[in-house]
RNA sequence: GGGGUAGUAGCUCAGUUGGUUAGAGCGCCUGCCUGUCACGCAGGAGGUCGCGAGUUCGAGUCUCGUCUAUCCCGCCA
C-alpha cells in the first residue's frame, strides 16, 4: 500500500478523497465503541477514526493496536464535526475514516515515552542506547531538517560563489603537536600507523598550491581529547580555503555564508558587517577570547585606582607587572552563602587564590577587603563600576591573563544566576556575531620554556610585524580570526604562511622545530611551496555548534545522529569492543597485560 | 588525571532524625465507556533502592570503595 498522502498534509480540501497513508501509532483513544488513533510520520499527525456502526470488524482489529506499531490505512478524509476540530494541529480539520487496516509491525512499549517534553527529561544513556526510538521524537525531526538546510544552504552558497567541493583523506599521517590522535594500524606496513585527520588543514594548503583557487568541505575531523558538551571524537566542520583572499575579503564572504544559513533555516535577516574586536579588548573587557556580548557587566581595569593602595594584595600584585580586575554583577548583592563559594571554588578552580567580593546593601558595601581601602579608592569604586544598592562587585588580582580568565568566567557564571534570578533576561533570537581579530601569533609554553602557535604554526604574521619575530616574538600579532557567536567559539582560520622561506623561519627559529623533524612532517609542504605557492588563507567553522544555536540546543549531542558518550562509547552500538587475536596478529599489534585484564 | 551533580517501579521523581509492609504521577495489564485528541472511570501487576564492603539491634538514608551518565578543570596546534 503506498501512500498518497503524509500525515501533516490533509485539510480541509482534501474531504472526500480517498487517502492511503502509512506511519507509526502515536496514541490511541479507545471509547469502547468509536476508537480514535492518532497517525505519525516525520511530518506530523492525522487522526484515523474507526468507527465499529461502519465496520466492527476493523473497529476490533484496531482496538489490539499498541503506541509505536507501524500500519498503513486506506480510508476516507472527513471533515470533522465544527465542536472536535482541533486547532494544534494543521490537520485539525480533519480525519480519516479507516476502510482498510494494513498492521506492518506491533511494536513492544517503549521503555521510555517517545514525546517532546517528557523525552527531554529522560536520562540520556537510556536514550542513546534506544538512539532510534529517542530520533522518533518530533523535536530529533527538526533538529535532522535544520542540520540538513544548513547543510545545503553552505553547498549552495560556496558553489555560487565558485568554490569545488573536494573530499581530503582520513587516514593521513600523525602529527603530534596538535590534538591527540586516533591511530590506525597499517597492516601493508608493519609497525607503522596512520592517523586519522584532526582537520584537513594540510591537505588543503595543498590544494591551494595544486590552483584549486577555492575549495570547501564539508569535513568530518577526528579528536582523541576529552569530551564536553560541545566536543565529540568525531564532528563535522565547514572547511574552506581560498587563493589571492585578504581578511577583509575571509569576513565578507563568510558573513555571506552565515546571512544565507540563518535565511534559509531561521528565515532570520542577520545583520553584516559583523562587529570586530581584538583579542587585547576582549580579554580586557569580557576575560575571554569568545565573548558573549548580549549582557553588560563588563570588566573594568583598577590598576590606576590601587596603583598606591595600602591594601597590599592588590598593591603588591601590580607590582609585580599583574592586574587588578573587577567586573559589578547588577543586581547580585542578594546572592546565597552557597552561590558565593561556589563562585569562589570556581575562581580557585582556574588558579585564584581566592575571589574578592563586595555587596552593597542596605546602604553599605559588604565585603572583607573594603576596611584596607582608602575613601578616594572607594570613590574611584563607585565610579568606575557604577556601584549602586543591590549590587555585587567582584574582583580578581593576578596575572593578567589569569586576573583576565577568572573575571570573565565569574562574569558568565554571575549573569546565570541572574537569570535564574530572572533579573537577567536574554533574547533567545539574539545572535551576537563577533571576529576577534589580531590574536598573539606565538604563545609561550611554560613547561618548555619556547614559543608555540596559538593557532597553528602555518599562520602569516601580520606583515607589519614580521621585523619583531627575532627581537620581540610576543608582540608578534598573526593574521588570524575566530568567529564568535553568543560567548561560543564557532570557528577561527588565517591567512597561512605561502613563502618558503618564511615558513621554514617559523618551524626551526620561531617554534624550535629539529630541522630533520620538521622535514619529516612537513617536508612535503615546504617543498612544494618552492613551486609556486599562491598566497592563500581559510577558516573552518563548527558545524555541530552552528546547527546546535541554530536549533536552541546546548549539547553537540542533540544534533548528532549517533553520538558517543564522555567515554567515547556508542550505547546502541555498544562501540568500541573488543577484536579477536587473528585481527591483531594481521595489523603487527600485541595488547599489553592492563588491556588483557580489562577484557 | 582532578572537582561537582545524579543513579529508588518501564519513565520522571518523592522518601523527614537511621526504625513497621518503600510511595506518587505517567506508562503497562484487566474491565467499563460511541466524539476523543494528555480521553474518562474502576481495579491490578510491577522494586537486587546502580554494585560491593563497612558501621549499627536495625541502612534507600551514615562511611569507604566501585561502576555508569552528565557538567567543568586539565587537554582540545
Amino acid at each position: 500500500m503506498k501512500r498518497t498522502h503524509h500525515c501533516g498534509q490533509l485539510t480541509k480540501e482534501s474531504v472526500g478523497e480517498e487517502v492511503h497513508l502509512i506511519g507509526w501509532v502515536d496514541s490511541i483513544r479507545d471509547h469502547g465503541g468509536i476508537i480514535f488513533v492518532d497517525l505519525r510520520d516525520r511530518e506530523g499527525l492525522t487522526q484515523l477514526v474507526f468507527n465499529p456502526e461502519d465496520n466492527r470488524a476493523l473497529a476490533e482489529e484496531a482496538s489490539v493496536l499498541k503506541p509505536e506499531s507501524v500500519i498503513g490505512i486506506r480510508g476516507t478524509v472527513g471533515p470533522r464535526p465544527e465542536e472536535t476540530i482541533n486547532r494544534k494541529l494543521v490537520t485539525g480539520e480533519i480525519e480519516v475514516t479507516a476502510a482498510v487496516l494494513e498492521v506492518h509491525n506491533v511494536a513492544q512499549t517503549p521503555p521510555f515515552p517517545i514525546d517532546d517534553a517528557k523525552g527531554d527529561k529522560v536520562n540520556e544513556d537510556l536514550r542513546l542506547t534506544y538512539r532510534y526510538l529517542d530520533l522518533r521524537r518530533p523535536k530529533m525531526q527538526r533538529i535532522f531538517r535544520n542540520r540538513h538546510r544548513a547543510g545545503k544552504a553552505t553547498r549552495d552558497y560556496f558553489d555560487e560563489e565558485g568554490f569545488l567541493e573536494v573530499e581530503t583523506p582520513f587516514l593521513f599521517k600523525s602529527t603530534p603537536e596538535g590534538a591527540r590522535e586516533y591511530l590506525v594500524p597499517s597492516r601493508l606496513n608493519p609497525g607503522e600507523f596512520y592517523a586519522l585527520t584532526q582537520s584537513p588543514q594540510q591537505f588543503k594548503q595543498m590544494l591551494m598550491v595544486a590552483g584549486v583557487e577555492k575549495y570547501y568541505q564539508l569535513a568530518r575531523c577526528f579528536r582523541d581529547e576529552d569530551l564536553r558538551a560541545d566536543r565529540q571524537p568525531e564532528f563535522t566542520q565547514i572547511d574552506l580555503e581560498m587563493s589571492f583572499i585578504d581578511r577583509e575579503e575571509m569576513y565578507a564572504l563568510i558573513e555571506g555564508l552565515i546571512r544565507r544559513i540563518w535565511k534559509e533555516v531561521l528565515d532570520v535577516e542577520v545583520t553584516a558587517p559583523f562587529a570586530r574586536m581584538p583579542y587585547v579588548d576582549a580579554m580586557n573587557r569580557y576575560g575571554s577570547d569568545k565573548p558573549d556580548t548580549r549582557f553588560g557587566m563588563e570588566m573594568v581595569d583598577l590598576g590606576e585606582v590601587f596603583a598606591k593602595s595600602e591594601f597590599k594584595v592588590f598593591a603588591s600584585t601590580l607590582k609585580a607587572g599583574g592586574a587588578i580586575k573587577a567586573f559589578n554583577a547588577k543586581g547580585l548583592a542578594d546572592l546565597t552563602q552557597g552561590e558565593l563559594n561556589h563562585l569562589t571554588e570556581t575562581a580557585r578552580s582556574l588558579g585564584a587564590k581566592g575571589l574578592a567580593f563586595i555587596k552593597a546593601e542596605k546602604g553599605e558595601w559588604k565585603s572583607p577587603i573594603v576596611k584596607f581601602f582608602s575613601e578616594d579608592e572607594k570613590a574611584a569604586l563607585a565610579e568606575k563600576l557604577g556601584i549602586e544598592e543591590g549590587d555585587s562587585v567582584f574582583f580578581a588580582a593576578d596575572e593578567w591573563d589569569r586576573a583576565c580568565t577568572v573575571m570573565g568566567r565569574i562574569r558568565l557564571e554571575a549573569a546565570e544566576l541572574l537569570k535564574k534570578k530572572g533579573r537577567l533576561e536574554i533574547d533567545p533570537g539574539r545572535y551576537d556575531f563577533l571576529w576577534v581579530v589580531d590574536f598573539p601569533l606565538l604563545v609561550l609554553e611554560e613547561e618548555a620554556g619556547r614559543y608555540v602557535a596559538a593557532h597553528h604554526p602555518f599562520t602569516a604574521p601580520v606583515p607589519e610585524d614580521i621585523g619583531l619575530l627575532d627581537s620581540d616574538p610576543r608582540a608578534v600579532r598573526g593574521q588570524h580570526y575566530d568567529l564568535v557567536l553568543n560567548g561560543v567559539e564557532l570557528g577561527g582560520g588565517s591567512i597561512r604562511v605561502h613563502q618558503q622561506a618564511l615558513q621554514k623561519k617559523l618551524f626551526e627559529d620561531v617554534f624550535k622545530i629539529p630541522p630533520e623533524v620538521a622535514e619529516d612532517r612537513f617536508g612535503y609542504m615546504l617543498k612544494s611551496f618552492g613551486y609556486g605557492a599562491p598566497p592563500h588563507g581559510g577558516i573552518a567553522l563548527g558545524f555541530d555548534r552552528l546547527v546546535a544555536i541554530l536549533s536552541g540546543v546546548t549539547s553537540i549531542r542533540d544534533v548528532i545522529a549517533f553520538p558517543k558518550t564522555q567515554k567515547g562509547q556508542c550505547l546502541m552500538t555498544d562501540s568500541p569492543g573488543p577484536v579477536t587475536e587473528k585481527q591483531l596478529r594481521d595489523l603487527h599489534i600485541q595488547l599489553t597485560d592492563t588491556a588483557r585484564e580489562r577484557e
